[in-house]
RNA sequence: CGGGGCGUAGCGCAGUCCGGUUAGCGCACCUGUUUUGGGAACAGGGGGUCGGAGGUUCGAAUCCUCUCGCCCCGACCA
C-alpha cells in the first residue's frame, strides 16, 4: 500500500515529489529546470485554466496574444520592472545555425547574428504596453480588459516542479483604464476573482492582503496577493493582481484624450496566477497514499472498478451509471483494463487522487448494490443501485466542502499571533505557519527579521486591524500586525 | 555562483575502495499456465557501446587526466 510514497512526516519535499512522479503529473525533461506536464497534471491544469477563463469572461475580459519575443530594448523602458527581470532572462542571440566546419553537428552561425537581442518573455507587461500605445487614443477606447494565456521563461537558479519551473504556464491579465480608481478597482475585483477562484473550485484557504513596498512586483504601486498555507507549514503565493498606476503609461507614452480633450496618461493593471497553483493544490490536500483532488477540479470525479474483471453484466450497470451521472455534470471512467487485478486499480486511482470509486461485482449485482468509497476519508460503503443518481453528486459535494474544511483549520490551528521576538522564533521552529507580529514598516527591518530567521512578510492583511504595539524587532510603534511565514 | 551527492537495461540500485569468468539484482516489459472482492504466483524470455573523450595495462564499470549532464542544500524568485 503506497509503496512507493515518501511519507510526509518523514520528508515532505520528497514526499511532494514522490506524489508529482508516482500520481504521473509531471516529469523531469532534458532541458533544464522544465518539466514535461504529464495527461492527468494538464488535465487539472485545464480545469483550472477553463474555470478561470470563464470567470474573466464573466466579469468583461477578452482573450488576445502577444509575442514570445520581446526586443531588449523594451524592457529597459521601465526602471523598476528591468530591475527585477534582468537577472533571469533566456536571450535570443542568433537565428541560424550551421554544420560545424570541425565534425558533426551543428554550430550557431556567426553571421546570423541579431542586431537586436531577444528577450524569450518573463512576463508581457512591455510587449503589451509597447502595443497599447497603437490602440489607446481617446477615452473612448477605455477600459480595455485583455488578457493571455502564455507560457514564460524566468531563468530560476533551483527549480521544482510547478513550484518553481524555468518555463511555466499562466495566465496575464493587462488591462487599461482612464482613471486611477477604476483601475484599483480592477486589481481588487481580480484579487477576489482569485480568491473565490481557489477557495471554491481548489478547496484552497486565501488570505489576502497587500504586499509590503519590498516585495512588491518590480514596476508596480500595489501588489495584491493569495497566501496559501501548505501542510509543512510554509506559505505560498498562489496569485497576484498589481496596480501599475502610469509607470508602464508613462513608460511607453500611452497618452488619450479625455472627454474635455485633456491629454492623460492611463492607468494600468495586471494580474497573473500559474501551474504553481496545481503544486498549491497537491501540497495542500494530498496525503501519504497519494494525491488529492478535489471533485470540481478532479479530471475523473468518479472511477468505477468492474470486479474482479469487466464482464457484459458488470459493464450494462456501469455503462449506465456513467450515463445517468454524465448526464447530471458528473465527469465518470470506467476502468476496462482487464489485465489488472482490482486490488492494483484500487491502489492507483488512490494514488491519482480520484474522489471517488465505485466497485461493482457479480456479489454486488446479486444484492443489487455497489460499494461507494471516498478518497478524502478512504472510507467505503455499499448503497442501493437505484441510488447512485442522487448519492454521488452529493458526496461529491461533501468531498469538496470537507478538503476546504479541513485545510482550514489547517491553517487557523497554524496561526498564531506574537509580540515578542522570542515567541517569533520559537513559533517558526515549532509548528510553522502564519505568524501575525507587528512590523515598523520599514525595509530594513524587514529584510532583517528574514535574514535572521528566514520569514518574509506575506502581507499585510486585507482585514489589517489598527491595532497600537511595537515592532517585534526594534520596539518602534506599529499601527497593526502583519503576516509572516516562511515561504516558497 | 558556493557546499554536498550521483551518472551501470525503461525505472531504482549493487559491483568501483583492492583491475581479472559471459557485468548482476529488484521493479517494469514479452510469452504461457494457474489465479482474480485491496498492489497475484510460477515457468520461460528480451533488453547494456557501464555519461563522454583521452591515457595506464596482457586485461578497465573499476586506476589517472580532462569533460558533459543531473539531483539535493544555500543566495534569487510566481
Amino acid at each position: 500500500m503506497a509503496k512507493e510514497i515518501t511519507s510526509r512526516s518523514e520528508n515532505y519535499s520528497q514526499w511532494y515529489n514522490d506524489i508529482v512522479k508516482k500520481a504521473g503529473l509531471a516529469d523531469h525533461s532534458a532541458v533544464r529546470g522544465c518539466m514535461v506536464i504529464k495527461p492527468l497534471g494538464y488535465a487539472i491544469w485545464e480545469n483550472m485554466r477553463d474555470q478561470l477563463d470563464k470567470m474573466f469572461k464573466d466579469t468583461g475580459h477578452v482573450n488576445a496574444y502577444f509575442p514570445l519575443f520581446i526586443p531588449k530594448s523594451f524592457l529597459s523602458k521601465e526602471a523598476k520592472h528591468v530591475e527585477g527581470f534582468a537577472k533571469e532572462c533566456a536571450v535570443v542571440t542568433h537565428h541560424r545555425l550551421m554544420n560545424d566546419p570541425n565534425g558533426d553537428g551543428v554550430v550557431v552561425d556567426p553571421s546570423a547574428k541579431l542586431e537586436e537581442e531577444l528577450i524569450v518573455r518573463p512576463t508581457s507587461e512591455t510587449i503589451i504596453w509597447n502595443t497599447y500605445k497603437d490602440w489607446i487614443q481617446s477615452y473612448r477606447d477605455l477600459p480595455l480588459l485583455i488578457n493571455q494565456w502564455a507560457n514564460v521563461v524566468r531563468w530560476e537558479m533551483r527549480t521544482r516542479p510547478f513550484l518553481r519551473t524555468a518555463e511555466f504556464l499562466w495566465q496575464e491579465g493587462h488591462t487599461a483604464h482612464a482613471t486611477k480608481e477604476e483601475a484599483e478597482e480592477e486589481a481588487s475585483l481580480i484579487h477576489e476573482l482569485y480568491t473565490r477562484f481557489l477557495e471554491d473550485y481548489a478547496a484552497i484557504p486565501i488570505l489576502k492582503g497587500a504586499k509590503t513596498p519590498h516585495e512588491r512586483f518590480a514596476g508596480a504601486e500595489e501588489t495584491y496577493t493569495v497566501e496559501a498555507l501548505m501542510q509543512d507549514g510554509k506559505a505560498l503565493q498562489a496569485g497576484t493582481s498589481h496596480f501599475l498606476g502610469q509607470n508602464f503609461a508613462k513608460a511607453f507614452e500611452v497618452k488619450f484624450a479625455t472627454s474635455d480633450n485633456k491629454e492623460e496618461f492611463v492607468w494600468a493593471t495586471s494580474w497573473g496566477v500559474t501551474t504553481r497553483m496545481v503544486g498549491a493544490l497537491v501540497m495542500t490536500h494530498s496525503d501519504d497514499e497519494g494525491l488529492i483532488i478535489p471533485p470540481k477540479l478532479a479530471p475523473n470525479q468518479v472511477v468505477i472498478i468492474p470486479i474482479p474483471k469487466p464482464t457484459p453484466e458488470i459493464l450494462e450497470v456501469a455503462d449506465k451509471i456513467k450515463a445517468e451521472l454524465g448526464a447530471k455534470g458528473v465527469r465518470v471512467k470506467i476502468d476496462k483494463d482487464d489485465k489488472k487485478r482490482p486490488g492494483f486499480k484500487f491502489a492507483q486511482h488512490e494514488m491519482e487522487g480520484v474522489p471517488v470509486r465505485i466497485g461493482i461485482g457479480a456479489r454486488d449485482l446479486a444484492k443489487n448494490q455497489i460499494e461507494i468509497a471516498r478518497r478524502d476519508t478512504k472510507e467505503k460503503s455499499q448503497i442501493a443501485l437505484d441510488t447512485v443518481n442522487d448519492v454521488v453528486p452529493k458526496l461529491l459535494e461533501e468531498i469538496q466542502q470537507n478538503l476546504f474544511d479541513k485545510a482550514l483549520k489547517f491553517r487557523e490551528e497554524h496561526t498564531t499571533h506574537v509580540s515578542t521576538m522570542d515567541e517569533f522564533k520559537s513559533v517558526l521552529e515549532s509548528k510553522g505557519g502564519f505568524v501575525y507580529a507587528h512590523w515598523d514598516g520599514t525595509t530594513e527591518t524587514e529584510e532583517k527579521i528574514k535574514e535572521l530567521t528566514k520569514a518574509t512578510i506575506r502581507c499585510i492583511p486585507l482585514d489589517f486591524e489598527a491595532e497600537e504595539g511595537t515592532c517585534i524587532l526594534t520596539g518602534k510603534p506599529s499601527k497593526g500586525k502583519v503576516v509572516f511565514a516562511k515561504a516558497y
